[in-house]
DNA sequence: TGCCTGATGTTCT
DNA sequence: GAACATCAGGCAC
């Protein structure tokens, strides 16, 4: 098991907290984006706005997986989302990235982006995936491994802020979304 | 500023 | 055949 694995190995709503703070370092070709996730949302099994909700079928198979992998998901017919799984394997449990914050190769995430800047770059979902290109080809990577690593550098506790989800219809009140309070590029203050 | 809607694919029932 | 963890653009106020 890597260290990565067994940081995220605990209940989802334990590691979405420790994922806030946490920086994702992606390679494309020879250049480097690095973002600090600042928004996220738990997600497990015993959850009704969950994916895994249901029980384990092929597309969500990587939820199921051991920690530390991304599981990327289509939606709404044409947006990405992204998700790092967490608890043990077996476990269905995910934590949904909502916002980051770039650190490096900003120009890069604004081409991606078709000429968007600041806060548009990245405050939301979709956005994060689009800016750090991220799609299926990237379903179950190992994010210990490159092109997308995840580096642990959680955040104190006091600068988290708790509140309900958003974009979903079940579940709702589940206060299991996790932000940085001192962010600008919060999807929804 | 804030609501409404269109675009559009994958998965599950 | 419907639901969906979304975004951006348009229009009304």
């Amino acid at each position: 098991m890597s260290d990565l694995e067994k940081q995220l190995s605990m209940p989802a709503s334990q590691a979405a907290r420790r994922l806030l703070g946490c920086e994702l370092e992606r390679i494309i070709g020879n250049e480097t984006i690095k973002v600090r996730i600042v928004e996220v949302e738990a997600y497990d099994e015993t959850d009704a706005a969950s994916h895994s909700y249901k029980g384990r079928t092929p597309r969500t198979d990587v939820m199921f997986g051991p920690a530390g992998r991304l599981y990327v998901y289509f939606t709404y017919g044409m947006h990405y989302c992204c998700n790092v799984t967490v608890g043990k394997d077996g476990e269905g449990a995910a934590v949904l990235i909502r916002a980051v914050e770039p650190i490096k190769g900003e120009a890069i995430m604004e081409q991606n982006r078709q000429g968007k800047s600041g806060v548009e770059l990245t405050n939301g979902p979709a956005k994060v995936c689009q800016a750090l290109m991220i799609d299926k080809q990237l379903n179950g990577h190992n994010l210990a491994n490159a092109p997308l690593t995840l580096v642990l550098n959680p955040a104190s506790e006091e600068d988290v802020v708790v509140t309900t989800r958003i974009g979903i219809s079940k579940a709702k009140d589940a206060p299991l979304r996790f932000y940085l309070k001192d962010s600008n590029y919060i999807s929804r203050k």
